[in-house]
DNA sequence: CGCTCGGTTGATGCACATCAAAGGCTGTGG
DNA sequence: CCACAGCCTTTGATGTGCATCAACCGAGCG
């Protein structure tokens, strides 16, 4: 729990603060602490009261929630800027409906639910704002549903699409999250083998390629062209 | 379009309105239409530009998206109560995300944007009964996709069990809605077949029952344990 | 050096989708 | 009033995408 002095830079940054000047920042997240994760430190459980909510600083946090079966489905994966357990906090006695997991290692501003309440209820364009990021967020999942029937090579494909930086250069992009193939396998309901033989075929064919977690994709526009197609492979 | 008086006992029950009087409703509503729909009718389709939003009143709706393999997967069922599109009015310029259809004659009061930016936005607790209705949705979508690699017959089960009306007398419930089984295979992202052969074995069973498009859950008990079982049938 | 973790590959089987065919039911138009 | 077209349900036969099981390898690490 450091200074929130610190990063005000990263905050500023933000769409979520976008308009709002350094002082009414400091109002907003007041008591506030940052949290430092290394990779796999659990941020807060599943099913736990939740006093907090927060932004993402930096890294990236999964959020995961145990199925029946015992092992963990992956419903989201969070990156820095994004709002999480906002959503929740209107409600009288909020319980996390997911676990947040670090993946590598991330910085997080916790901040007190109390704050939600008071100061953040009376800013109604942030208020709206948050209900914009829910509403993409859902809007993904909706995505994700309606390709329920879709074969797992386009599953991946979207995923990959949808994780992109848009940093593209002629065709080139590069996902900043360090992601397991298992972690791709957890998040669209599948097995790591049959994800690893649909990636590592597209590693062959020099379409994707990964160096130390980074997965790069050197072809977007085949990644796009197989999401469309309606021949799967 | 009707008057909006006539609605007005229907629009003080539900929750999103409690503690609303009369006169306030009036004003959060002014400008409303009361569409009536017929089975199939269509209230708005998917990406279209969103003008309005609005609040089923009577019936049920279903949320559909076209999938890339062209046939519609239903997203979300809407029942009398549930506010639509409200979380995307926000946004500068909203598209609706999904399509609605009615499910049996439905009526809907229609509302148009320009209200939820101008005078609901200025009531913080409506706002956030508003959030708290779309962050159960999200959760929702959140549990479908942990059960993505469960058998089939536990997602039907666990369909069932969210459409129950909680009218539950010595385990016995129903689902108001007029329901399919085709619809209830385009929610699951499963073929008719499949969730014919599940359902009509229960019907033999005599956990189930259908008639005139209503499903009676005769055995409740017997639902909740097949969702927990951890061996399939 | 044993350990865990991430990636990879092959063999086998099963839960579903798919295809096909048929009967009941409702509404619609000639 | 009958014919016809849709829609819903049902049942059986056949195929397949992917899970599962079982190994094995290389790399980082205490």
């Amino acid at each position: 729990m450091k200074a929130l002095e610190a990063s005000m830079n990263e905050l500023m940054g933000f769409p979520l603060f976008a308009g709002y000047n350094k002082l009414q920042i400091l109002d907003l997240c007041q008591g506030g602490q940052i949290m430092t994760s290394s990779h796999r430190d659990i941020l807060f459980h599943c099913g736990k009261e939740a006093h907090c909510f927060g932004i993402v600083l930096s890294g990236a946090y999964k959020l995961t929630k145990p199925s029946p079966l015992g092992e963990d489905v992956i419903v989201h994966f969070s990156t820095p800027g994004e709002a999480l357990a906002a959503f929740i906090m209107a409600q009288p006695r909020p319980v996390y409906p997911v676990s947040a997991i670090a993946m590598g290692p991330s910085r997080f501003l916790k901040i007190p639910k109390e704050n939600y309440i008071n100061s953040w209820k009376s800013h109604p364009d942030l208020i709206f704002r948050i209900q914009n990021m829910l509403s993409s967020r859902m809007n993904m999942l909706q995505d994700q549903k309606v390709m329920a029937k879709s074969p797992l090579s386009q599953k991946v494909a979207m995923l990959l699409i949808n994780l992109l930086d848009k940093d593209t250069e002629q065709g080139n992009a590069s996902i900043k999250l360090p992601m397991t193939r298992k972690e791709i396998a957890d998040n669209l309901g599948a097995s790591v083998e049959s994800v690893i033989r649909i990636m590592s075929e597209w590693s062959k064919q020099g379409i994707i390629q990964t160096a130390d977690q980074q997965i790069h994709v050197l072809k977007v526009d085949k990644i796009i062209e197989h999401l469309n197609d309606a021949n799967l492979k």
